[in-house]
RNA sequence: GGUGCCAUACCCAAGCGGUAAGGGAACGGUCUGCAAAACCGUGAUGCAUCGGUUCGAAUCCGAUUGGCACCUCCA
């Protein structure tokens, strides 16, 4: 089936079509490990893994590649912001490099804990300064650079498509528009960047390498390009992050890159919308923030939160509640009950061969296949499971084979275990039981009420009384 | 000031010129000693507002109102 994805560069809707027929190389823009990632960068880095997903789903191999971004970065070229990673380092004591890890660590914890496939690259950017500097000095080579204050400039006015992406109209940009960011000197044009620091007014910084320019440490956008075309050459098909990284970070990476190659570099750019809380965009600098791990803490699992970031489109802005997200487990719950519900009915993984099953089957590919409509794929998720014209077993067969692009764990789904109820529980349910052969009504409800506190409920089955947790 | 995005039922949310998917909540019914669960059924003559184009518009165009984001590293 033809992929159609929405590429920000040209804004519209287009057929995918590799450079090489079956292989896809990928990059994802990837955390910056100071802090915790919050929920919304999960949101963006589940859009990632669902892309990655769906082209594997039809056939493609793709090759992904994400970096790790342990190099502090400024808050401005010539400003006199706080640089992140050493801000962190000096209110906990540790060095810059401990941070890095131990951020990394807690990011991949949760990578995997919301079911995403490693990338087939982790590549972090302090292994790459080497492969920077090489950049710096192709681009240098062809004359897009400038030296100014000890920090070599990119100079736009050398790229006549600079801001392509963004759709900027340079003339009436105006810079530095926030009180807290000064104005740059030894720019030439404002919206030049800067490719090398070798003067920060930091002083002690941790993080520095010799370069030719002197020793100091790379710009905010060179890794990207340095590492993308290390691993997928100087053209690849796919480059994506989050929409904040359009104007700025991605117009300056495609213009070194392309500055630096002479020829086109990435052929899709994909942009995932943000996740708002109830005050607007979430942001680390709020203080509080909420992550992964605290939902856990909180009683859900992140597949609850994977099926909440799935119900919306990765082009729209979604708005995170407590409420919603309950509202998303569940529904995860409901399906989980009914996957159950086959699995006792010996539903078995089978091939496809109804027309009614074959039907389903794709209606979900084309929702999947339209530019990642998750929501309308979910839809068909639900059609398929209200749908009595199949048999279990392919129904659950359809399932599992949704899961390959949802990625929700479906395949891990088991009998309901009635064994593990606890001693008190079961005999208080016997009870029950006994009481309800008697007539003894009330009895029987206080029972119920009582295992209602354990937190369990009563569920009387044409097959006999089952109790299930309460979620 | 510039740029980009958005506005669909009580809530979440699809829809990409051919007559409003899906889920939750609510309500009614079947079942039940009563519940719960499950199953069946009910819901926008209308898609922020006002114009325009069209045989036909939630979908295209213009204006208005409201919201969000970016122009500083942030997903």
């Amino acid at each position: 089936m033809k992929v159609s994805l929405y590429n920000t560069m040209g804004r519209s809707i287009q057929e995918f079509k590799p450079i090489n027929e079956k292989e896809v190389g990928f990059y994802a823009c990837g955390p910056t490990v100071y802090n915790y990632a919050h929920i919304g960068n999960l949101r963006t880095f589940i859009f990632e893994d669902i892309l990655k997903r769906v082209l594997t789903h039809f056939g493609y191999n793709v090759k992904h590649v994400m970096n790790i971004t342990d190099v502090g970065h400024l808050t401005g070229d010539g400003d006199d912001g706080d640089d992140k990673m050493t801000k962190t380092a000096k209110e906990t004591g540790k060095t810059v490099w401990e941070i890095a890890e131990f951020y990394t660590t807690a990011f991949k914890k949760d990578f995997h804990d919301l079911n995403m496939i490693d990338p087939n690259v982790w590549c972090k950017a302090t292994d790459h300064i080497d492969d920077m500097i090489k950049l710096i000095q192709r681009i240098e080579a062809n004359g897009h650079t400038y030296q100014a204050g000890g920090n070599v400039y990119f100079s736009i006015d050398t790229f006549p498509e600079y801001g392509k992406l963004a759709g900027l109209k340079l003339d009436d940009l105006q810079t530095a528009v926030r009180d807290d960011v000064h104005v740059d000197t030894n720019k030439k044009n404002p919206k030049d960047f800067v490719l090398w620091f070798t003067k920060s007014k930091f002083g002690a910084q941790q993080m520095m390498w010799d370069s030719p320019w002197g020793r100091g440490y790379p710009g905010w956008h060179i890794e990207c390009s340095a590492m993308s075309m290390k691993y997928l050459g100087e053209s690849f098909d796919i480059h994506s992050g989050g929409i904040d990284a359009i104007p700025v970070h991605h117009t300056n990476e495609i213009a070194q890159s392309e500055a630096a190659t002479g020829h086109k570099w990435v052929n899709y750019w994909l942009h995932g919308e943000f996740l708002l809380d109830e005050t607007g965009k979430m942001s680390k600098s709020k203080g509080e923030f909420l992550t992964l791990q605290l939902l856990i803490k909180k009683g859900y699992d992140p597949m609850d939160y994977r099926y909440f970031v799935l119900g919306g489109h990765y082009r729209s802005q979604l708005r995170f509640s407590f409420d919603n997200l309950d509202n998303a487990k569940k529904n995860r719950m409901s399906i989980v009950s009914r996957i159950q519900d086959m699995l006792e009915n010996d539903a078995k993984q089978v091939e496809i061969e109804s027309e009614e099953a074959k039907n389903l089957r794709n209606s979900f590919d084309e929702a999947s296949a339209n530019n990642l409509n998750m929501p309308m794929a979910l839809a068909e998720l639900w059609k398929t499971l209200k749908n009595d014209k199949i048999t279990d077993s392919e129904k659950y067969s359809l399932v599992l084979y949704y899961d390959d692009v949802l990625g929700l764990r479906f395949d891990q789904i088991e009998k309901r275990k009635k064994e593990n109820l606890g001693e008190e529980a079961q005999a208080l349910l016997d009870e029950r039981v006994q009481a309800k052969k008697d007539k003894n009504f009330a009895r029987a409800d206080e029972i119920r009420n009582e295992l209602d506190k354990m937190g369990y409920i009563v569920k009387d089955t044409p097959q006999g009384a089952v109790l299930s947790k309460k979620l």
